[in-house]
DNA sequence: ATCCAGGCAGATG
DNA sequence: CATCTGCATGGA
């Protein structure tokens, strides 16, 4: 049993435990498109895959409790996972001295961003290009379905061994469309690609070289700095991200990288936490509204 | 049936 | 530098 600091949980075994809190909800840690791999099972049930392993998180009345499967040994894959170290308390009242983000914070409770792998990440993300979540979970779902590996009850992600082997027509076939031309030469790139040398880098620089890949462009980079390489400096702008800007912020038309580097500038290092508030926020947009 | 989704690559001003 | 076009697929 060991107990942490700032959000009070345990662990035992594979199992986390958390009080009740403002800062944890599955909802809108899994439902804000920064992870596609995961069901709800039930009502107070859901489920949630990455890499080669699964973690079950169940919310009670009072409680929250994470079950890490097997394979982790023990739960410090997914107390890094869901970032349970970061004291979101600080974050949104830092944040909440922004006006426009208060609503968004409160609607948002709970939202956390994940420490998800990097590699993972970055296929995710370039499936991810001009689509929509449903089918990106239906593709990663065949995906997994078809290389990854069956552990009773749900697959893994796929090795890259197993990726290097994939060519245009394996992804054509899991329905990944146009995107299945870049995939493969987008697998060998970020295979060569030693993740420890971003440490040295600048955000800018990461996002340059990411840019300089197969099927990567400045929204999918801005993703993948975001929710693979913790880098909160970041702010992806997505059709969402566009008409909640022009409801919210400014109507003065604007291309989406300058909407990113003005909202960089208002938010600085706490950017990529104001863009999944402001993402979770998009439900308020109605299919028919006027955003111009 | 038409439109749209966490856009990108390539071509053209 | 900015803007324009083609692109696969499945759900609404």
């Amino acid at each position: 049993m060991c107990k942490i600091l700032v959000m009070e949980y345990v662990t035992s075994k594979n199992e986390i435990k958390l009080s009740k809190t403002d800062d944890f909800n599955a909802k809108h840690i899994l439902d804000c498109g920064q992870v596609f791999r995961f069901s709800k099972l039930d009502d107070k049930t859901y489920e949630v895959r990455v890499g080669d392993y699964q973690a079950i998180i169940r919310e009670d009345d009072k409680k929250i409790t994470i079950n890490c499967s097997d394979n982790c040994h023990d739960t410090k894959f997914f107390e890094n996972y869901f970032d349970l170290k970061t004291d979101y308390s600080l974050i949104k009242n830092q944040l909440s001295k922004y006006g426009v983000l208060r609503v968004a914070i409160e609607s948002g409770q709970g939202l956390r961003i994940l420490r998800a792998p990097f590699f993972e990440t970055a296929i995710n993300f370039i499936i991810s290009a001009n689509n929509n979540i449903k089918r990106i979970q239906l593709i990663l779902n065949r995906l997994c379905e078809q290389l990854g590996e069956n552990r009773n009850g749900y697959y893994t992600f796929p090795t890259i061994e197993k990726l290097l082997q994939t060519d245009e027509s394996f992804w054509r076939g899991i329905g990944a469309g146009y995107r299945a031309k870049y995939l493969p030469k987008a697998i060998k790139q970020l295979a060569d690609i030693d993740e420890s040398k971003f440490e040295a880098m600048t955000t800018q620089e990461v996002r340059k070289k990411l840019i300089s890949l197969a099927g990567i462009g400045p929204k999918v980079a801005d993703c993948i700095l975001l929710f693979g390489l913790q880098r909160y400096d970041s702010f992806p702008v997505d059709t969402w991200i566009e008409k909640l800007y022009y409801k919210h912020f400014d109507k003065t038309p604007l291309s989406r990288p300058q909407i990113s580097k003005k909202l960089i500038e208002k938010f600085e290092n706490l950017s990529g936490f104001a863009q999944q508030y402001i993402f979770n926020y998009r439900s308020t947009l109605s299919k028919t509204e006027d955003v111009i």
